[in-house]
DNA sequence: TCTGGGGTCCTAGGACCC
DNA sequence: TCTGGGGTCCTAGGACCC
């Protein structure tokens, strides 16, 4: 029988706990982050106080401020939010062998093999070694960052979600190995990762709210029966945890795989193309930068827009491997002309790069900085130190809402 | 007074090759 | 002058997560 010893660490309501650490007269007030009252955008984070009137990550902040007008609305600064995720993270480190990040708030810990350490002195008494020590970490946490979380263990990945999810705000919540049903079959389905709106329509409408009623749904091909072997295999113990890190905090290294994209919602739809352009110019020139500064190279080119009703389209196009501006602008011109039907005013634009790989695999290609223009190398150095932000070029213009002091400068500035 | 931005993973059809 | 089967890559779209 496998013992649980995997723990998922989440950080409770993280955006808006870094906030008040940087604003303290934020601590005991209703947040809401995600922008300010009447902004476009949705809300990435909100407080405890206003949960109880409705107000949800994701939702409008519109609707956010109609559930909650008193509350204090900030703009997301997602520069801001990193170096205290990493910091958690080296924190955890010093309690457990392996840790992964999963995103910006949340970490895998594996504890296998780490009972007599933590006091154990035999197996039988492992459980409470480790829940003893996972709780010790998490006041750490608090302690040392005034960061609050909680932590989930259990012997599998999605048990220890959910358990996390079940010792907010500031707890922990072992379900010990055996006791995985008991713990998750009275829940709503989409409380087991995996599950979003559309799956948890589907369950709905079969008459199958919680989890445990998935127990009973015959095996077979159907969506349905997919769902309950997706929640079977999660409450069967899961193996180590994978070898490589989300990309939350990829910047620096040298490993490149996945993709990166970069994307802008503008304030108001784009219908001139010469703004369209220049608004794809600057996702061009951000991307491509976040590229080099992670050492990769990019084979694919991917368009996305999204027009004023919300219809949403991509075009890719693959070549050989570049970091090079030029290179990606030219591809993604292209695919702007097979892809925009003028006349339609843009909402959304979007550039993505994939099918990512290290310089050293494909070196007899044109390298960065070589092929690039020697003022390129010197905007990134500058970006490098100060940030993206640092330089603003004539062309990337901004569009944001009205404010006079975001109005794009030609001129470098700082951030 | 709708609906951000950064990702991952999966599916499905067609091209292309053997 | 009718038509196989398998494998892989490319592209587009969509569900999902934070």
């Amino acid at each position: 029988m496998s013992a649980a010893r995997l723990a998922c660490l989440d950080l409770d309501t993280f955006f808006v706990s870094v906030e008040r650490l940087l604003d303290p007269t934020l601590v005991g007030v209703p947040v809401v982050v995600g922008g300010r009252k009447g902004d476009r955008g949705v809300v990435t984070s909100c407080s405890y106080e206003v949960r109880p009137l409705g107000v949800r990550s994701g939702m409008s902040l519109v609707e956010a401020a109609r559930l909650a007008p008193h509350a204090v609305f900030v703009p997301t600064r997602h520069d801001t939010y990193g170096p205290y995720s990493a910091r958690v993270k080296s924190i955890l480190e010093a309690w457990c062998p392996v840790v992964r990040t999963a995103s910006i708030d949340e970490f895998y810990l594996d504890f296998s093999g780490c009972e007599r350490l933590y006091g154990a002195a035999d197996a039988a008494g492992g459980d409470a070694a480790i829940e003893g020590a996972v709780r010790r970490m998490r006041e750490a946490v608090q302690a040392e960052t005034g960061l609050p979380s909680s932590v989930g263990i259990g012997a599998s990945r999605a048990i220890a979600k959910m358990a996390s999810g079940r010792a907010k705000p500031a707890g922990v919540l072992m379900v010990a190995a055996g006791a995985e049903r008991q713990f998750a079959d009275p829940l709503p389905v989409r409380k087991l990762p995996g599950i979003g709106p559309v799956a948890e329509q589907v369950l709905l409408a079969a008459g199958l709210p919680t989890l445990g009623q998935l127990h009973e749904v015959p095996d077979g091909a159907s969506r349905i029966a997919g769902m309950a072997m997706h929640y079977r295999e999660a409450l069967r113990p899961s193996g180590p945890l994978p070898e490589r890190d989300r990309p939350a905090f990829r910047e620096h290294d040298e490993v490149a795989e996945g993709s990166l994209s970069n994307e802008r919602t503008f304030f108001a739809a784009l219908s001139r193309p010469d703004l369209v352009r220049d608004a794809l110019r600057g996702l061009v020139e951000r991307v491509t930068w976040r590229l080099r500064r992670r050492g990769g190279l990019a084979r694919t080119v991917t368009l996305k827009l999204r027009y004023d009703d919300f219809t949403t389209l991509t075009r890719g196009r693959s070549g050989p491997p570049t970091n090079a501006e030029g290179d990606v602008w030219e591809l993604a011109q292209e695919l702007l002309g097979v892809a925009w039907a003028r006349r339609r005013r843009v909402r959304l634009l979007g550039v993505q790069l994939s099918n990512l790989s290290a310089p050293a695999a494909v070196a007899q290609l044109p390298l960065f900085p070589a092929a690039r223009p020697r003022a390129g190398v010197a905007i990134d150095a500058v970006r490098d130190r100060f940030g993206y932000e640092a330089i603003r070029l004539g062309t990337a213009t901004t569009d944001r809402a009205p404010s006079p002091r975001l109005a794009s400068a030609p001129v470098a500035t700082r951030g």
